[in-house]
DNA sequence: TTTAATATTAGAACGATTCTAAGTCAAGAA
DNA sequence: TTCTTGACTTAGAATCGTTCTAATATTAAA
């Protein structure tokens, strides 16, 4: 979904439309790296020397209840977010922390809307390893 | 793998076998509930009155080194644990925080030894939505 | 405008995890 | 046995990511 669709799904829903909120969406569409909230904030300090970290989480977490982001918990301790939201895979590289998207064909999960009687409401396929930049540097695995 | 089993693996890689180590061990194997390292930790402390939450941390970091625990970071900013360690997919309540583990046939990714140039070597099917006890608590989603 | 509701801010508080330094234990050597 | 060495455990401090708080600023409605 484009960037002006998903403020204007913010506009609809009557989100009142503050340039930290507008900052923070246009940040994850423009950087697809995965960041970590820290990165985040950092990178928005530089332009918005005032923005506060609890505007940072405010905000994602308001984004995130309104389906516009998805929320990553792979790596331990620490979140990381992305613009894009149709289910896909993250592959997590334990060696430099970095989180890839992979694309999986024939997840079963697809479209199913429950599992054993529980309500599926979010899919978070994760797969730890070391990233192919990681084993051509032989760092010793 | 049988607790037995387990025990014998630390024991032929030369781990020594304390107290602490075969009670955090034996604790998971007990409790299929994929507790967190507090719930292990006052537990543990019921027996082992003077056991360390660092001698926690250390162990489970240790037994999963060795490949006979698994680490869960489907909650936010806390770690559960598995003593299965086999790859299978866990459902996590958002209404009451439960990790069930859920059976999924057909997943593309049993077996796989690499993604996209990356070497796997740990899968975290994770699953997030409201489970069927609480859905028949008729909580509000 | 005035008012009320909402959003932002800086920094404190919190909670999970990691670190540190001292003490304990176990195994091998004398 | 006693000594020594290295590994393990301990309690508590430190750290780090996240959440909370109270004051201020902004927005939208009357």
């Amino acid at each position: 979904m484009s960037l002006k669709e998903k403020l204007d799904r913010l506009n609809e829903k009557g989100c009142t439309l503050t340039i930290q909120r507008h900052a923070v969406l246009e940040y994850l569409h423009e950087n697809r790296t995965h960041p970590t909230v820290e990165k985040i904030y950092y990178s928005l300090k530089e332009k918005f020397s005032t923005i506060s970290k609890a505007t940072v989480y405010n905000t994602l977490e308001l984004l995130k209840n309104y389906g516009l982001i998805q929320e990553i918990t792979i790596e331990k301790g620490k979140l990381h977010f992305d613009y894009e939201v149709k289910p896909h895979h993250h592959f997590f590289c334990r060696r430099c922390n970095h989180v890839y998207d992979v694309d999986v064909e024939g997840c079963p999960l697809t479209g199913k809307r429950m599992i054993d009687g529980h309500k599926i409401e979010e899919l978070r396929p994760y797969i730890i390893g070391t990233c192919s930049k990681c084993l051509q540097k032989k760092i010793i695995v």
